[in-house]
DNA sequence: CTATATTTTCAATAATTTCTGAAAATTCAA
DNA sequence: TTGAATTTTCAGAAATTATTGAAAATATAG
């Protein structure tokens, strides 16, 4: 049963998912679990959301995909049961490395192999410094990213509260130190 | 006429269309544009990408509302050219600003709505928990992203590129400043 | 204005994605 | 083992999204 508060939520959720990456009712799914409390097994989620057996398996699998949920057995039943897997922190971080494997890297690669098999080529034409542009940039955001994942939750947070007031403290280490 | 190389980075931006927000034949208009020296009118579109007209004047109405082209007048010539909407650094933030836009206001305006309006309510059951942490974490990534854009784009560069060595440098200011 | 060039719109169609549900596969208690 | 419980798979159906192309709208040169 859904309460009217978290059935909007998960109605939201579910018009997102495209644009998350993932279809409606896997976007469904996602806020179920993630906004209820007791971990739900398939058949809880099939009947709450009024879907099929078989779209709940496969969305599983799709959120299984992702990471962002995980199994817990309750004993003396041999279902499934399904929860978030870790804090909200936790599963918005698993979200972006996701992205970036899915929306950056593929084009990292392809852009990489492209500037190394025309080495030899003129490669001062537009399309390559364009080529080359984007190569750079995707470069420099995913290992800004892989570095700011191995941080510290809690200075990380740190670090996106204090926002563009680092710049001033950049600005300052650079007069102290050089 | 496309070379091979060319038409590849095409092909894959096509591909790679649906996990960025929009379509394949915008994805392809979208990389053709930004790869191509010389600005292209609609029908040069519709002919090196095999699609109709129609087609090419949803996707640039599409990739104008993403701010990521704008056109040119050749003089002696009715026709609209286009041409990519800035730099590639340009075009990387309008992107992020735009998925913003589309991917985390709605859903932060959503939970904000949710939490307001049940406030005097028992707000400390798991649902609201979870909705806050949400609410929040979006909240601290907006302002974060809000603030960055303040910033200078060869500062921000800078800060990209020292990546977690930031956090040395906010442990040294504390060390100094406290 | 008028005629022509150009762009946009949108109903019909095509292509793709999602969903169902029954069958197959797997798991596990007894 | 056996057999019931559970999960997964996947072919076909349904729903959604993308595309075409011709008609309508708009813009502009003469």
């Amino acid at each position: 049963m859904l309460t009217a508060e978290l059935e909007s939520v998960v109605m939201h959720f579910g018009e997102m998912g495209n644009r998350w990456g993932f279809n409606r009712t896997v976007g469904q799914m996602f806020a179920l679990i993630v906004f209820t409390e007791e971990p739900m097994n398939a058949d809880q989620i099939a009947a709450t959301l009024g879907i099929s057996r078989g779209n709940v398996s496969m969305g599983i699998k799709e959120l299984q995909s992702w990471q962002l949920i995980r199994t817990q057995s309750l004993p003396g039943d041999r279902k499934d049961y399904f929860k978030p897997n870790g804090s909200i922190w936790d599963l918005a971080m698993q979200v972006m490395v996701e992205r970036r494997k899915r929306e950056m890297d593929p084009t990292l690669s392809l852009l990489r192999s492209q500037l190394i098999s025309s080495e030899a080529e003129d490669n001062n034409n537009y399309t390559h410094q364009q080529m080359h542009a984007i190569h750079d940039l995707l470069e420099m955001f995913g290992g800004w990213f892989t570095d700011m994942q191995k941080m510290k939750p809690e200075q990380l947070k740190t670090l996106l509260k204090l926002g563009s007031g680092v710049g001033k403290v950049l600005d300052m280490k650079e007069r102290l130190i050089g």
